[in-house]
DNA sequence: CTGTGTGCAAACTCTTTGCATAAGT
DNA sequence: ACTTATGCAAAGAGTTTGCACACAG
């Protein structure tokens, strides 16, 4: 079940590699790099320039601008998801119809788990429904006494 | 019921005046007018730079700058309701809690009127929800022969 | 009068783009 | 080789801000 490292393959690369030629990608250098930090933790809530600090921490070296254009490949072929809060774009590696919850007093993002959000849209006439976009802004519950 | 024109009031400047001191905002010229546009014809959902032009047209000057400050301002005391889409902030006059189309194709915004969707979300302990975004985008359902 | 709002232009943030260079298959 | 990505810096869109002047109460 768990594929075995290939050969001697000192960095723990995954199977990233494949993933992004399953979805007609080239597999560069940036894309690998950046991949695998998308998708090596688990589900992750990220903004490009977030995305570029922690690619430059890890020693992944990708322009702002990269990152920004290989974000919005991966969100084009499925890879990620994205959506805007406070008029930044957000990319979710959980790409299943979810809700978020922002915490507007810390800026972090959650998925509402329970979330049984009734989806029941209805698209009009000649539509379809291409994306639903649910955030939930929370603030802190302010003390009774103020 | 009714108010009548205090004296001679060319212009059908509804109980606009009353609505802004309601509110605790001092009457002036801009916010009159803009108000007058945003209340006078039922629910809208109009972008700054919209209403602005449309102001321009109507022979109420009021620069793009103060346009953005009385929306805001109008947002902050809940006269208006404002959610972001496609990067532009929209401005609904219709504060209640309800759900919006957006078709991809020719940017129009629309209340989702059925919308029965269950807002059921519970806000994490210390935390209240403070608004609820909810964009459904549709895109024109393409022909079966393509 | 006194404080608040407005207009203008410049600043700002986030994101995209053009073009020469570098890298992938 | 031939095509596609990348990097950089500059452009772009939308929104905010600082300051002098104008207006509302």
């Amino acid at each position: 079940m768990n594929p075995q490292p290939t050969s001697m393959m000192p960095i723990p690369t995954p199977q990233i590699r494949p993933l992004l030629e399953r979805y007609g990608l080239r597999a560069t250098r940036q894309r690998l790099g950046l991949a695998k930090l998308l998708f090596g933790k688990g589900d992750r809530h990220i903004t490009a320039d977030v995305l570029a600090a922690e690619a430059h921490g890890s020693r992944i070296f990708a322009s702002l601008a990269t990152v920004y254009n290989v974000l919005n490949l991966f969100a084009e072929v499925g890879l990620v998801r994205s959506f805007t809060v406070e008029g930044k774009t957000v990319f979710d590696t959980n790409t299943t119809e979810h809700c978020h919850f922002y915490f507007e007093d810390t800026g972090a993002i959650q998925d509402v788990l329970d979330g049984k959000f009734a989806g029941q849209f209805v698209a009009p006439e000649g539509y379809e429904i291409a994306k639903v976009n649910i955030v939930v802004r929370l603030q802190r519950k302010q003390d009774p006494r103020a």
